[in-house]
RNA sequence: GGUUCGGUAGCUCAGCUGGAUAGAGCAACUGCCUUCUAAGCAGUAGGUCAUUGGUUCGAAUCCAAUCCGAAUCACCA
């Protein structure tokens, strides 16, 4: 039993005993006791005050006596301070607990619990290399599902590919036009870099042609229409559909550059998956929960023979879930992949870990799943973080503004290695502790700059201004305390369970640290 | 306009399942070295917790309204 919890216990007998009013474990509450005062855990006697008709001073002596006395194993002392009874554990209490943690390598983690929870994030595109905005979904999913496996879950992380679409397409028709058949080796660039500069190559081909275009007095919209490179993409994605083998083989070979990047850019920054799915799967799924909804009549077909669902009663809008050509839509995909999840992992539990920009579309996800009734509905949770922009505003990586992750961390390991030569600390080491070391406080201070921030509160970077080495201590240990017992309490309210953690370990790590 | 989220020290942020005097880092100010790592150490100051009302023994925390900012409301993904 926690320490919390027998305090909680002996509160009641003792409360039992001296008063004969009978209190439950949940009445009473227990908290750490503020450095300043004298103490480790506090019970707070205010609410119970009025029940027992009693002072909180005189409650507190009585109630503090009683303990002492009778629970000499754990308590050796109390003090009382306006309606706060603050008592002191034994010695001999985190003495024991010190010897049982010493020898154990699995402090701090939590049994197994039986449940099951799927944790989705990093979702790329496969047209562009990752930046800091997917760093900072990566670090919030990567620990999300870590720390719950620390506490009893099981896990399985998973990620989803965005590996089609006129995106794509865009990089490929640049490819065709100007690279004269390079290819990562040929220009020694990382495979996933490659790839993102010829969509940046396609937007400024785009944009020179529509430029053209309304010099020669075509409107700015019909210009957009027409110009040659966009023509050929959205032709291109026609072919893709329809399976013409030049377009296949194009886009794999395009597609195995940009994994070959991705898998390293992951392994630096400490990112795994155990399934990962890939769109060009997955974007037909779900045409019959279609059928299963019209058959339900949760959807309705309009005359030009669309499938919509009405949200209007649920505060939201009226959405289509098929287009009147009978190709899905995104959210019907959405659903599709959580039914299959589901089915291949009886997970209780989704988390999706997804930018703010689609609150309202996990919103009308789960809706849409709940009124299908999906098993898995109930259990879908969207961990919404915000943007990470620049000083100039929003990155876009089609003009070239975004900050690269594999820069920025290279950037972060170069100021650790420069940082700690001018300190002249580390003449004994070795070139391979050397390296270690750097890398495990550039990325550390990475992660640590974007997870101490609250997920739904967007950020803004300034490259100008090198991330902060300070505060990599004392206030890390603070931040990420606060910040992981907040995000596992959100999580947790899922399914109305106040707490997966308890908050026993918290002031004893105080100590150990 | 509807919905959702945010507004806490000069700056960047914690704290929010109601509890004690609202906390960190940076910046500022005072003092300490000038033969170890000053990107250091010790200390000081800095707050109408956006505003107003409500609930409560008790509100930064819960509720309502208002103001400001962001996201979103596509047969895009």
């Amino acid at each position: 039993m926690s320490v919390v919890a027998a305090i909680k216990s002996v509160t009641v007998q003792a409360i039992q005993q001296l008063y004969t009013v009978q209190l439950e474990d949940k009445d009473i509450q227990v908290n750490e006791t503020k450095p300043e005062f004298e103490g480790d855990y506090t019970v707070v006697l205010f609410a119970f005050v009025k029940q027992l008709k009693k002072s909180p001073d005189a409650l507190g002596q009585e109630l503090g006596e009683y303990l002492v006395q009778q629970n000499k194993e754990l308590f050796t002392g109390f003090n009382v301070i306006k309606g706060f009874l603050n008592l002191s554990i034994v010695d001999a209490y985190w003495i024991s607990f010190l010897q049982q943690q010493s020898g154990s390598d699995s402090f701090g983690t939590q049994e197994k619990n039986g449940k099951k929870v799927m944790v989705e994030y990093s979702s790329p595109n496969t047209n562009k290399p990752l930046h800091l905005g997917h760093l900072r979904n990566n670090f919030l999913g990567w620990s999300t599902a870590e720390i719950l496996k620390a506490t009893g879950y099981e896990i399985t992380k998973t990620c989803i590919v965005n590996d089609r679409g006129i995106h794509i397409c865009k990089s490929m028709i640049a490819w065709q036009l100007f690279a004269n058949g390079a290819n990562p080796n040929t220009s020694n660039t990382k495979g996933d870099h490659f790839v993102g500069d010829y969509y940046v190559k396609f937007n400024d081909q785009y944009k020179k042609e529509v430029e053209e275009l309304v010099q020669s007095g075509v409107s700015k919209d019909e210009a957009e229409k027409q110009a040659p490179i966009m023509k050929a993409a959205q032709q291109m994605l026609i072919d893709w559909e329809a399976g013409k083998p030049e377009v296949i083989e194009l886009w794999k070979q395009m597609n195995s550059w940009v994994y070959a990047g991705f898998d390293e850019t992951y392994k630096t920054i400490g990112s795994d998956f155990d399934k990962v799915y890939y769109e060009s799967n997955t974007y037909l799924l779900g045409k019959g929960l279609v059928e299963k909804g019209l058959a339900k009549g949760v959807f309705y077909k309009k005359d030009d023979g669309s499938v919509w669902i009405d949200l209007t009663s649920d505060g939201l809008d009226e959405k289509v879930v098929q287009r009147r050509d009978g190709t899905a839509v995104y959210i019907t995909q959405d659903i599709g992949l959580a039914e299959q999840r589901y089915e291949e992992f009886k997970a209780e539990r989704n988390i999706y870990v997804i930018g703010d920009e689609q609150n309202y579309h996990m919103k009308v996800l789960k809706l849409i799943c709940q009124k299908l009734g999906l098993p898995s509905a109930d259990g879908i949770y969207h961990l919404s973080y915000g943007m990470v922009e620049l000083p100039t505003g929003k990155m876009k990586s089609r003009e070239g503004t975004v900050v690269d992750a594999d820069d920025i961390v290279n950037e972060m390991v170069n100021i650790a290695r420069q940082k700690t030569e001018d300190l002249g600390k580390v003449k004994d080491f070795t070139e391979d502790e050397l390296k270690d070391l750097y890398y495990t406080i550039g990325l550390g201070a990475l992660k640590f700059f974007l997870l101490r921030v609250d997920p739904k509160k967007k950020m803004i970077f300034n490259p100008e201004e090198s991330i902060d080495f300070h505060g990599f201590t004392g206030p890390f240990i603070q931040y990420t305390h606060a910040r992981i017992k907040s995000i596992i309490r959100k999580v947790g309210d899922v399914n109305g369970e106040s707490s997966i953690v308890s908050g026993e370990l918290l002031p004893l790590e105080k100590q150990v640290i």
